[in-house]
DNA sequence: TGTACATCAGTGAACGCGCGTTCACTGATGTAC
DNA sequence: TGTACATCAGTGAACGCGCGTTCACTGATGTAC
């Protein structure tokens, strides 16, 4: 209708940022600047005060994904005592809370070929997010130095993040749980064995 | 123009399939219908003479691009010698021709999302389709029992779609590259150890 | 084997719909005096 | 502090485009006699 405030701006920009960035998890990036709006009770027009373009938008939805499931869980990781903290970020990234809410966990479990077929602006920016990602949950990660640290990071996020999708694209219920069962014991007793090992 | 005999409809239906298997793979479970014919040097009516809905399309491209890897990775393993089997698997799975080339690979490392967010109705069918390249897959990996085959094929297998979506997600090409060996010599290590363990 | 006719693969226009983006307009906000 | 005016967040129509699906039409194929 008319100008807003500085503040009620930002906080559009923000509204509109943090439900897109639930609707990409939920739905793929295909979900339309329309949709997004019209669940805010907003116009698709006003989206272009916000945002420079929808790829724009994808960027900044899937950046503050990572960041927002990095902080998740290296706060399921600070809450668990000095020696569980992985076996509570597996625990925590294979549990059926993820499972069943896309939208409000990691977006490398639904939007990981969708990145891989975004233009190469897009991708550099994404590389950004995801090195983030791998920065703030790699201190956790067994291994001796820095780079062993984010190498174990690289594999076991990859190996969750595809049983997670893998998991989700099985229909039947019963199945899907112990997919789900199977692939957290498996990362438990391949990353955190808190026993043993030495 | 006008009609065709029975060999020629079913040449076009098969070139219908073989070519949305591809094009799912390459670009997403978006790729339209008029497209997909355009491609073949055909116009989009006359589609729904060989299927009935793009679901169904998507269903069959699916099954047939899952067929597809499963046979392809049993010629591998055939191939090898006894014993070295799942590692000739693995390679094969996580090799640079995989990485650079979605569309005539595994359709779950660039599917899975998507079939996650389909119908109950075709979940269904893509279920009988991960099954049957489950029971292909299953008897190249280790275990005494069929049941730990085949909990091997899904946690490995989920691992490595994973690791290979997250590797496509990345931007950076040395980095591609990085990830890619790092994982393969993961899952060489964690699941085809042909010296020790006994 | 030859003829008449039903079948139906493929065409291309049309359906209603949604996409990303642009733009003239509105009116409250923020600013310059 | 009060007034005049520029700014611009948000609206809603419009742009060209592509989507999945339907349908009247065409003419070669396959079949019934």
């Amino acid at each position: 209708m008319a100008k807003r405030s500085v503040a009620e701006k930002a906080e559009t920009h923000e509204k509109i940022l943090r439900h897109a960035s639930q609707a990409f998890r939920a739905q793929g990036s295909g979900v339309g600047i329309g949709e997004v709006m019209k669940e805010l009770g907003l116009t698709h027009g006003g989206f272009y005060r916000h945002f420079e373009s929808k790829d724009d938008l994808l960027v900044e939805a899937i950046t503050l994904s990572l960041n927002e499931i990095a902080d998740r869980l290296e706060r399921v990781a600070e809450k668990a005592e000095e020696g569980k903290r992985l076996e509570a970020i597996i625990t925590a990234y294979l549990s059926s809370d993820h499972l069943l809410h896309p939208e409000t966990w990691c977006a490398l479990a639904t939007l990981a070929p969708d990145m891989g077929r975004q233009s190469v602006g897009v991708r550099k920016q994404l590389d950004v997010a995801l090195q983030a990602y791998m920065a703030k949950m790699s201190k956790y990660m067994p291994g001796k130095t820095q780079q062993e640290q984010r190498d174990t990071f690289l594999i076991l996020f990859s190996g969750m993040a595809g049983a997670m999708a893998m998991t989700r694209a099985v229909g039947d219920k019963t199945m899907r749980e112990y997919m789900l069962d199977l692939t957290r014991k498996y990362y438990l007793e391949a990353f955190a064995k808190t026993s043993a090992t030495a």
